[in-house]
DNA sequence: GATATTTACGTAAACGTTTACGTAAAAGAG
DNA sequence: CTCTTTTACGTAAACGTTTACGTAAATATC
């Protein structure tokens, strides 16, 4: 498997020029030669080597994809839609685990920018600015996924938290809820934990539901513990709510958890709507309400994107993704 | 950032050959030559460019890694640690989805090929004649994370599935219970199928208890669904159980899941213990029992397998990676 | 059948490195 | 101060491709 361009060359009495001609389908060769070159490629079981293509062309065909955490079940599927895609185009890709540690991602950053990748998927955290004024200088193309900037011009993809997180608590409320709680996330998160509570905030208020301080539960991550905890000082401090609305799902089975724990029952006595359907939310008992980011499309539709860029050398739109209420028993 | 070597080495007054014996520390050079050529690749920001360099060196400094699935979190606890390892080593991880194709694996495989990638771990599969063949052509060492194989001399990291499967009947026995049953993954799967089944009615025999078929339900997969079905129809033919092994963490949630329908106390009425531990045992209501694999640690030592067959060019020793019984309510 | 055009190649440079080899200068030995 | 050894470089080939350019042969034109 180590032969070369030159083998193939030698062997079918021809120059490289036109082996490289024919293994590109390019023009400039009779039929006769491009049979005979192609039989003694299948002979030799001559492969081209990606590496000397890419120092020519400039292009890698690899793309990097940066990721805060591996824990998560949003990995896997964000990885499986951008695996798909990237594969479609005949591209392979890079991961990257930055634990959003800014020392390791710009590690990662120059890493990949060494191996020469031809662009750049950002997940699931604040852009910085030492990450961008980097990139930049990479000339890559990238595109942020279930994040945005503020600040820089790089397209996105993403549902719309606010109008997600607002599109659960009308769901609560039209179920006849009044009483209705938060255990958030992160409140400082501006991408993933802010925009929650604003939605929450606004269908409240829209609904002429009063907001009150107690019954929003600040936590500091998005994890089954924070559930758990969250749901407990809920019941110590707000007794009287009928539905949580939980900034994530893992928080939501957290929540599930201790309410069995305390004899309370879902959704009797309690409702609980989750936030990203993970497969988790139709494993719990009793499975669980869930608003659904479209994980795996967000992965793909994200990579589309990015190789977009890379052919029209131009920036492309960002996309809203639509997120929808996966009915189940928790409400 | 498109400066090259030549540039480096135009101005800092030197030839290419002494700023690459700089670049990549050797010796041949003065200290003061050393700070001046330093000076100019801070100045311009030169970062060398791998693609040249593998080319010329014969190694990527990738490797790659096939997962029939994406679906399932043992993916993400792998990679964790097939990154973080890789990462030590200042290579980078490509990731592939099979799909248990054969077709999709082999092109899979061409493509690696193609990239001159390092390595390979080839995951959770068994590993058929046609790419073991061809990544012996490659001449590329390949280690098996979570599977093995019985006809090639390929080494690879596992616990023991028979052993693991016996020694959590044999917990179960241990707690008292004697009427146990069993609900399978797929049988067929010669990796993770049967060797449970196997320890199962080893563990059984073991202890003078009668194995019957009716208490082993053999599923077609390791998903949820088929630990909901599963704990039906043993409910249906063999009412009399008191504890179920479950041949997966998500059998395990199914049948918990069924058993809350069911109106079936648990650990109360029926004893439930799962496979994997993955971190939805945790967060199941009660939290599951079950049997843990250090799944990043076997993903880390996979990698630090394949970089010393790199390093030694010689094969290494298989690992037989150690299991635990986590203990929760589910028993 | 002579000329013009097209086709089918081959030659060689380029991509950005590493490294074997050669050589002049510096350092050490006496 | 001369001779030997060491050090600090530079030159050029090599890695495996692609591609601009050149040219001889084939084909088309009249």
């Amino acid at each position: 498997m180590e032969y070369t361009i030159k083998d193939v060359a030698k062997k079918a009495n021809v120059s490289i020029a036109t082996v490289s001609r024919i293994v590109n389908n390019q023009t400039g060769f009779s039929e006769k030669t491009k049979r005979k070159v192609l039989d003694v490629i299948e002979e030799l079981g001559y492969q081209p080597n990606a590496v000397a293509r890419g120092l020519i062309n400039k292009r890698t065909h690899t793309i990097g994809v940066l990721f805060p955490k591996f824990s998560g079940m949003l990995v896997t599927e964000f990885l499986s839609g951008i695996e798909k895609a990237a594969n479609e185009q005949g591209s392979s890709v890079i991961v990257c685990h930055t634990e959003s540690n800014g020392e390791k991602t710009m590690k990662y950053l120059q890493l990949l920018n060494e191996k020469r990748i031809d662009g750049i998927i950002f997940t699931s955290e604040v852009l910085k600015d030492e990450y961008y004024q980097y990139i930049k200088k990479m000339k890559v193309p990238m595109v942020l996924l279930s994040t945005e900037s503020y600040v820089y011009p790089v397209p996105y993809v993403k549902v719309n938290d606010r109008h997600a997180a607002y599109t659960a608590t009308q769901y609560l409320i039209q179920k006849g809820h009044k009483k209705i709680a938060m255990i958030s996330g992160n409140k400082d998160d501006i991408i993933a934990g802010k925009p929650r509570i604003d939605g929450y905030i606004n269908a409240m208020t829209d609904n002429g539901l009063p907001v009150n301080d107690k019954y929003i539960i600040n936590s500091k991550s998005f994890a089954f513990q924070d559930g758990v905890e969250g749901l407990e000082a809920l019941m110590r401090q707000a007794p009287g709510v009928t539905a949580v609305f939980a900034a994530s799902d893992e928080i939501a089975i957290g929540a599930l958890s201790k309410a069995y724990q305390l004899g309370i029952k879902v959704p009797d006595d309690l409702s609980i709507i989750g936030y990203d359907n993970l497969s988790i939310a139709e494993m719990s008992a009793p499975p669980l309400t869930s608003v659904a980011q479209p994980l795996a499309e967000m992965g793909e539709m994200a990579t589309k994107m990015l190789f977009e860029m890379m052919e029209t050398g131009q920036s492309v739109e960002s996309r809203i993704m639509p997120h929808q209420i996966i009915e189940r028993n928790s409400v």
